[in-house]
DNA sequence: GCAATAACCGATAAAAGATTCGGTATTCAT
DNA sequence: ATGAATACCGAATCTTTTATCGGTTATTGC
């Protein structure tokens, strides 16, 4: 984590919401780890597109934001788990929203992105 | 617009989502209008910490994926009004929704912000 | 004519964010 | 003791996104 340099308001909902869970893979991470795969080579054998490094620095800040809470147990294999604190929980609602927007809309938005990539 | 290098995975419905309103000031902007703010000048006005090019590029792309359809009237002043398409209304909920969630957490995301600003 | 306002665009700089790569440490199975 | 799996971390690099700056065009009011 760093800090940035320009500095951001968050006197806006909408702001903190990206802060918070706008990353580029934080919310597939959420909704890997809602869907049973809460140990990090798990997660990333759901999503092998992110690497497991930014898993694992994703899980990092979602940890520190109080989204996940993590527990290791030392057997083998060595164990870690990530579980959504309630705070992560809250968060479940705006993200099947999301998805399911976006499931609504893939083909539409699809069809834009071909039309770039023909340009190019 | 750009196209980018490392391809994307769409077939989540999240990231189609992000894709698409995901920006840092996306959001916002789509709020802005909804709330009468239909010119590029007064959206700028209603946030001034995003800059007047930011808006315009950010509303180029959401007129693209067809957020927002654009309006031009040739009088004084310069009029051009972005107003939401269907597609752009169908985002409010979601948008309510996260702002919802980030005001109400928003005392504690800034705690740990500011945790992260001693440090450094 | 000149300042002000509006909309917009191109180029480039800067920042933020993600990826790659190599490393540590542990434990188990062979 | 070697290899495989797990969980991590640091640093460099690259990509993507955003910011900055200067420019264009057009119209109105002075």
């Amino acid at each position: 984590m760093y800090t940035k340099k320009i500095e951001e308001d968050l006197n806006c909902g909408l702001r903190i919401g990206f802060k918070i869970f706008g990353g580029k893979w934080k919310m597939c991470i959420l909704d890997a780890i809602n869907n049973g795969f809460t140990r990090p080579a798990e997660i990333y054998r759901s999503m092998p597109d992110a690497t497991l490094r930014v898993i694992e620095m994703q899980l990092a800040e979602l940890l520190y934001f109080g989204v996940v809470d993590k527990y290791s147990e030392d057997v083998y294999p060595k164990k870690t788990e990530y579980r959504l604190t309630n705070l992560g929980k809250s968060i479940l609602p705006i993200l099947s929203q999301i998805d399911k927007w976006g499931t609504e809309h893939s083909a539409f938005v699809k069809e834009r992105l071909q039309e770039l990539d023909e340009v190019q």
